[in-house]
DNA sequence: CTGAAAGCGCTTACAG
DNA sequence: CTGAAAGCGCTTACAG
């Protein structure tokens, strides 16, 4: 490491043990350089009014001078508060969280907050997370993506007083953020319908999914009010746990499913889009053609459905994770006021996979 | 907020702006309910040996039953040590972040460490990320994402003690890990010629992005050692600031400038996966086809390049993430060892964008 | 407007 | 093996 040149970085005795000798430059530093107390010069960096201009203008000289930070410990430690934000996402390498979280830190850019990410590939590794998330000092608030609120978790988040905001997932006591899962599926089987399916299969993520489970849900419900079922045969949920089952080895395994069974749907429900695209790369090697033989539509519309031509069901992500952060920010200014939840509705949008259809 | 109900959480009297009234259960609350000093509770925490068994069992138990957590910003500031480590991406959003840092998190979870995330989507964005992240306290180790390491950022890295490891970039003063972008072009160049191709184009991102510049490089170099020449106006260079070009549209757009202006190469190498994809689109629109009428190979082999048939040059994005994890404990641990830099060969990957080729 | 002092919740030589 | 005490670097009523 490189000696800081000509800086004013005393060096400290510390114990031996220590590696870093370096201790950096201190209020105390400047105070004396400055011939103010601490106090003062905390004020000035705290913008606290009852500071002259003139005793402002030289501590913040010296500051600059000196090249004064103030240390992030010493300072939640003293104001019984963080700027520090916890997001705990099943995985950073899903494109849906990666687009949310991207909405997030946009919104967050404009803040002094900083961003601490856990991840939580399975379900019993989100407790763990959590509790690291919720230690004390570490988190102004968190954000937990997609879990299953309930038991344990349930209780560590009741009885914790870090603010929580739930997103894509749902709790009655907490905030939340989310898209009517359902009501995607139903426009989803009402545009497969109008398009002039007559076979509809769906290629469902994990069971435990809560997302997934209401896609196909109301998938299946508005097929059966339009008089159409949906055959047992013609569902296959993934048991791939990477991403519960939301990745393209599981849409391209469960179409092959099908297609080894014989079946031959001619409208397909993905419950994402990474899904959707490997049971397309399935369907072409069988010699199948979209939209002619078969229709798909996904969920998500990730920036890369729009150039493979995808009809999809759009969640608002970037806007998703933008609310998120607004959210934890109400619910940290105002405590003890009421739960809220935000609830998107997606909407179809219309490419190549599917024919274009003439809805009611 | 509910009451942790029947616990031991005291309210303490505290400023009327402050919000949160909760301090939560403290070593003096454990020391004083086991009967022992808090310097002993601080040692079974710290699992010092020179602690009896019988103390130790009975503080366990009390830290169990109140429900006790370290505050972590104490901790750091009485050990002079953070457990957390920062990385600064451009962006999240990015799928080849996304996958490192995903290679990052599973090396991680491993380990006590904490991932705080900042991104700095523009150049100029950068070093304020990387002054917050080595605020004091912040971080035990940084690790930086393809940054031009020059100028004020390069003195503010020389100038801190915090362990730094660049990835996707290089300096001579800083731990690197990269992948070989000249070495991907040329594989890139000689495998489109054994294929057949007469014409190459390119489409390139940001001429600021180093990375781009190289396999752009490497390519023309290798084509020119063949005695091929790409032409001028077969280069196109993206001025769409968006990951610096690294996106789908930028490859559509570059696509497109090709073919209005008439070009019709028969064989294309995009410096981005993304890129390829954006440019394929822009190739089916126009009723060309791929492989016949052109082959394209793009550069990182994101997972969903295998179920789009791309033919790519793969970086070990998530091996990637997993050695700078490792090179920044290396650091950490020996301040003084000698730099390393870990370069990465990337390998062509054949898949069906191509026609398979008979290299020599 | 300013300073002395107490306190935030830990860790750790030092002395026993 | 254990405790009293100092210290990490800040913030902030309190008194002037």
């Amino acid at each position: 490491m490189p000696q800081p040149e000509g800086s004013d970085r005393r060096e400290r005795a510390l114990p031996s043990f220590y590696k870093q000798v370096y201790v950096g430059i201190t209020i105390y530093d400047i105070a004396e350089e400055a011939g103010v107390s601490i106090a003062t010069v905390s004020r000035v960096f705290n913008d606290n009014p009852r500071v002259s201009e003139g005793t402002r203008a030289i501590v913040q000289e010296v500051a600059e001078r000196l090249g004064y930070q103030p240390h992030v410990s010493a300072r939640s430690l003293a104001r019984r508060q963080t700027e520090t934000i916890s997001a705990i996402v099943p995985m950073l390498s899903n494109y849906f969280y990666a687009e949310v979280l991207k909405g997030l830190q946009d919104r967050m850019s404009a803040s002094s907050f900083d961003l601490l990410v856990y991840s939580a590939p399975t379900l019993d590794e989100i407790e763990g997370q959590v509790e690291k998330a919720l230690h004390r000092g570490r988190s102004a608030g968190v954000m937990l993506f997609s879990a299953p609120i309930k038991g344990d978790l349930e209780r560590q988040l009741q009885h914790s007083d870090t603010p929580v905001v739930l997103v894509d997932c749902y709790h009655p006591g907490f905030d939340s953020i989310s898209t009517d899962n359902r009501l995607g599926g139903e426009i989803a089987a009402e545009y497969l319908l109008a398009a002039g399916i007559r076979e509809p299969a769906v290629l469902m993520a994990n069971p435990h999914s809560v997302p997934a489970s209401h896609r196909m849900q109301g998938f299946r419900g508005a097929l059966e009010r339009k008089g159409v079922h949906l055959a047992e045969d013609h569902l296959v949920v993934s048991s791939d746990g990477y991403h519960d089952g939301f990745n393209e080895q599981a849409g391209y395994d469960g179409m092959m499913t099908l297609l080894e069974a014989g079946i031959r749907p001619d409208g397909i429900f993905a419950t994402s889009d990474v899904q959707a695209i490997g049971a397309m790369d399935a369907l072409r090697n069988a010699h199948h053609s979209v939209p002619e033989d078969v229709q798909i539509i996904g969920f998500d519309d990730l920036p890369i459905a729009r150039y493979l031509g995808l009809t999809t069901l759009r969640q608002p992500m970037h806007e998703m994770g933008g609310r998120a952060f607004d959210l934890l920010m109400e619910r940290m200014a105002h405590p003890e006021s009421t739960v809220a939840h935000t609830v998107f509705a997606p909407s179809l949008v219309d490419r190549h996979t599917t024919r274009s259809a003439t809805l009611a």
